[in-house]
DNA sequence: GCCGTTTTCGGCCCGACTGTTTTCAGTCG
């Protein structure tokens, strides 16, 4: 399963904690939380894979699949073993005190014989003793001793429904400014992922009014504390604990720092190596020609990506996942967007948990736009959530069959139920019941953190039943809260692709489930997908888009979505995948 | 430690902000 996977990253990280404390060779540093990014990345279980496929991973080398051999036939790494007693077990977690770095620690740790986050607190009581190391001065201490409560929170993330309604908050506020030529939102936020680590805000405007941007950004009521400010950049913690990043830049330079600024790392990285490699230099101003030291590029992004040989990758690609060598040879996939959606196959109404009546649901799915709506309640043992026994559901199939009939000609509404798959993979109703269902969702909603083959087992039974047609969230994660289930995520795909049936993205920002990789693997091994919004409220319609960015980040086109298919072929797809 | 349409050895992105520095190192984006 993927556990081995993110245990093998985990390691990696460990061990590039360490070395960095012992002040290695930085590039051994870099390759190492490389091959940690892979791994951790990769749907395909790596105890699965043969040493040869190890090495066909961009960023695993011969010593990188030798570990991940070992640690899958040993369970442990014997370099890892080693490197943990080179320096003391606490010593690591000073890293995560934000603005001190592996030099510091090792000063601290050689000179003050500071092993943890409790001896640094007790050696911050005397503080004269640190001050007369050589390199550590009262500001830095002053520093550290404030950020020492913030170590905790460090590396926690936020959900991207949060983060998205604080960034647009922001932007607003900015571009109010006259002086504000133009603003968005930058960085992982703008790529779409499922969780963002702080805010990023580019701003174009003349560096002489710079100062009246920083003022008025630090200004704003959800700010709590100023980390730091200089000319063209600034952060800040709000006081809901989110950073927020600005970056201030002149109006011709914003292609090149909207590139920049939205990333990945990785990607800026795969793309400066590639300007360089073409006599040029790209940097958060501009495309420059090395020799010329003009101008190629820097007013916009496509300007930018057209000057390296590139089609305009869109943000949602750019993880170095391989989008530049497929922009390179124009192969780039034509992600769906909103307007592709015309049909929601998962959505709640106050027969169970939601709160919608079915007349309302199919108004809302109307106003939308869609052809389809599917109304999918939960199943009996969902007591919580008030799940409909049998006897309910025949006289919810009525309800909605009414409905059915008064917006025919309008829209289509579907009989359809969200299944309980219980925790052995049988389904919460009889085939006889389900048959009679336009639609089966079928989701797990317990015993969920199930891993190996009980979870894959579980999950295949379900997609094997004969009347369903969609797996809903199929992990049952929920982010920052609980991990899900982690089945065989190849063996879930390669079954539900037999079937012809779709894994469901549930675009729901706790959950994002199928998550982007996965859903990739999916759309890769030629499997449908499903984006839905599991509506329980009427503003829950809008978490479509950060399931829609999920799909754009898993390459997904319209006709890997079944969401996305005209009426004619989503009902004969739901006819399909019955006997 | 990884990698190769100039390379199997010698590179590996580029710049802002801060502090302690008298010319630059550390940290971060
Ligand atoms: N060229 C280059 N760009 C970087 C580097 N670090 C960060 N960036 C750029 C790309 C990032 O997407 C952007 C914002 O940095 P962040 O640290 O906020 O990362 P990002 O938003 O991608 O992820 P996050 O969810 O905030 O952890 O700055 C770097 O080392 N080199
Ligand atoms: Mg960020
Ligand atoms: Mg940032
Ligand atoms: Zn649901």
């Amino acid at each position: 399963m993927a556990d081995t996977n993110k245990q093998i990253a985990s390691i990696f990280n460990q061990m590039a904690d360490v070395l960095q404390i012992l002040d290695a060779n930085r590039f051994r540093i870099i390759a190492m939380q490389k091959a940690a990014r892979v791994v951790k990345e990769l749907t395909t279980d790596t105890a699965s894979m043969t040493h040869a496929e190890l090495l066909s991973l961009d960023g695993v080398g011969k010593g990188t699949a030798d570990k991940i051999v070992e640690f899958c036939e040993t369970g442990q790494m014997i370099e890892h073993n080693e490197l943990l007693k080179e320096i003391p077990k606490g010593l690591p977690d000073l890293l995560n005190i934000p603005g001190l770095g592996a030099k510091t620690v090792a000063l601290l740790w050689k000179e003050a014989d500071i092993v943890s986050i409790k001896s640094l607190e007790r050696a911050l009581k005397k503080p004269e003793l640190l001050t007369s190391i050589k390199g550590l001065g009262q500001k830095k201490i002053d520093m550290i001793a404030k950020n020492l409560a913030f170590a905790e929170q460090a590396g926690k993330r936020h959900t991207i429904g949060r983060a998205h309604l604080k960034a647009v908050y922001f932007v607003a506020q900015l571009r109010q400014l006259k002086e504000v030529k133009q603003a968005a939102y930058a960085g992982s936020l703008r790529r779409g992922k499922e969780t963002i680590g702080d805010i990023d805000i580019l701003v174009a405007a003349d560096p002489k009014h710079a100062s009246i941007v920083t003022e008025r950004f630090t200004a704003l009521e959800p700010v709590e504390d100023v980390m730091l400010s200089g000319k063209t950049k600034t952060s800040v913690r709000t006081k809901g604990g989110i950073q927020v990043d600005l970056r201030i830049i002149a109006p011709e330079s914003y292609g090149a720092a909207l590139m920049y600024f939205t990333g990945s790392k990785e990607h800026n990285v795969v793309l400066r190596e590639r300007a360089q490699s073409m006599g040029m230099t790209l940097s958060e101003y501009a495309l420059t020609d090395k020799q010329t030291e003009k101008t190629v590029a820097a007013r916009t992004e496509e300007e930018i990506y057209k000057a390296l040989g590139l089609d305009f990758i869109p943000p949602e690609l750019r993880e170095d996942r391989g989008e530049i060598i497929a922009a390179e040879e124009h192969k780039l996939p034509k992600l769906v967007t909103q307007r592709d959606i015309h049909a929601e196959l998962h959505a709640h109404t106050h027969a169970s948990d939601g709160l919608l009546s079915i007349r309302e649901l199919a108004g809302l799915a109307y106003d939308r736009g869609f052809h389809t709506i599917a109304v999918t309640d939960h199943s009996k043992s969902q007591v919580q959530a008030h799940g409909l026994d049998e006897k309910r559901l025949e006289q919810h199939i009525k309800d909605i069959h009414a409905v059915r009939d008064e917006m025919a000609g309008k829209i289509h509404v579907l009989a359809g139920s969200e299944v309980d798959i219980l925790a052995d993979g049988k389904l919460d109703y009889p085939n006889s019941l389900l048959k009679q269902l336009d639609i089966v969702v079928a989701s797990p909603h317990s015993a969920l953190s199930q891993t190996g083959k009980k979870a894959t087992d579980r999950l295949i039974k379900a997609i094997n039943n004969p009347y369903v047609h969609i797996i809903g969230h199929p992990t049952g994660r929920l982010l920052a809260r609980r991990e899900g289930m982690s089945p065989d995520m190849n063996t879930i795909i390669k079954a539900a692709a037999d079937r012809g049936i779709a894994l469901e993205i549930n675009a729901n920002h706790h959950r994002l489930d199928l998550r982007d990789t996965h859903a990739r693997a999916a759309i890769e091994a030629g499997c449908l997908l499903a984006i839905n919004t599991d509506a329980h409220r009427p503003n829950d319609f809008n978490e479509l888009q950060y399931g829609l960015l999920t799909a754009r980040r898993a390459w997904a086109e319209p006709k890997n979505i079944v969401n996305c298919f005209a009426e004619d072929k989503l009902m004969g797809w739901l006819k399909s995948c019955r006997p």
